[in-house]
DNA sequence: TACTATTTCAAACGGCAGTTTGAAATAGGA
DNA sequence: TCCTATTTCAAACTGCCGTTTGAAATAGTA
């Protein structure tokens, strides 16, 4: 059985991460989240002691969330060939485009942390971005087996960039003067024409 | 001469923009500004008739400044081959990873506009960003010249890319489990491996 | 110098922020 | 059922925020 205080914690969790995704901590007010989640305003410090405390465990369960989405398909990538496997990783890097769910909200949370990293996000990075950062440095190197440790590095995070900044700036992509509308089939011309520029980049065939 | 008004206003907008950069508008108070600028706190009100008013000031000042940077150089790229006019931009958009200069105060400034754009941004950017546009389009043009325009934007995005995304997260890349030091030599090197790839992926010769 | 417009200043204002408080309600075990 | 620990609640507290005020200082002009 869930206990009551079970439903109100998962009820601010809920609000709390979708308000921090759409306006960052600071634009986030306790008052804000506690009538989006319909319980009490002291429900938060009781909870999570503070909006410190429940910032972490939001932080932390996009983190875990966002995670387990890529380690989730990393083994697949072994049975493809490595030009499949970078297309399909691509298309993973993309999939916030597309989709306005949960893996995209975490994301989001993750973008105001790129400016100005918090404490809590920076330790948590530390101590657990090493396994994503693994996939894409396995993928990149299959392209460039002879290369460094630091060129490796440095590819896979060329990658995530190429990725990442349709993602980051969707909405001003959308407006003038680039015009770029995103809707689903040209996300998916999108995700090839990457795919194919950066496999040629690296050495691969398109 | 300089009217002691005029020296008023140029103290406040000096530290206004480190702090506006620094910790993004909400992070930043009337307060800290005056305190920095040694100006009265009224004198915000009085010269730019409030918060907000100072803000569009210093982004509008941080556009001018950054896209005078780009087109300043943008006509010597004529006189360059392909490769060499690419390797020069991304040597420049990666600039700021060298210096704390004012460059890298006023890309800093739009980074905190790219996770929630401020209608003040979003005017500024569909009224001026077409020229720095220009320039990223053109380049990739000469790498790709039957292609379309929407493919030739989808690859002046893709090179800022590439770029950006080591100018952002500097500082999270700098600590584990990346640790990837950027000191002067090997921005330099980044700079021609980045180019190397681009160059490769979109058809040039490396 | 005398007058006027501009600029500076300290202080206070109203509002919203996160947090604390202590009582009321509720749940679970003896 | 009674007792205790947990959880909810409305209200108040403290502090920082952006802005306003009206007087004092200053600069420019005749």
């Amino acid at each position: 059985m869930t206990r009551p205080s079970e439903v109100t914690r998962e009820r601010i969790m809920k609000a709390a991460e979708r308000l921090f995704a759409e306006r960052g901590y600071d634009g986030t007010s306790i008052r804000a989240i506690v009538a989006r989640a319909h319980v009490n305003q002291a429900a938060i410090n009781y909870h999570f002691e503070g909006k410190d405390g429940l910032y972490r465990e939001v932080l932390r369960a996009a983190f875990r969330g966002l995670t387990e989405d890529q380690l989730a398909h990393a083994g697949e990538a072994g049975a493809m060939s490595r030009e499949e496997a970078l297309a399909a990783f691509v298309r993973r890097q993309l999939r916030p485009l597309l989709a306005r769910d949960e893996v995209s909200r975490h994301i989001r949370i993750f973008n105001w942390e790129t400016v100005r990293p918090t404490p809590v996000f920076r330790k948590l990075l530390s101590e657990e971005a090493a396994p994503f950062m693994g996939v894409a440095t396995d993928l990149v190197r299959r392209f460039l087996p002879d290369a460094d440790y630091r060129t490796l590095v440095v590819a896979a995070i060329w990658l995530l960039g190429q990725c990442s900044i349709f993602v980051r700036n969707r909405e001003q992509l959308a407006g003038p003067p680039v015009e770029l509308a995103l809707e689903e089939t040209a996300i998916g011309w999108l995700a090839e024409t990457i795919s194919r520029w950066t496999i040629v980049g690296l050495g691969g065939t398109a």
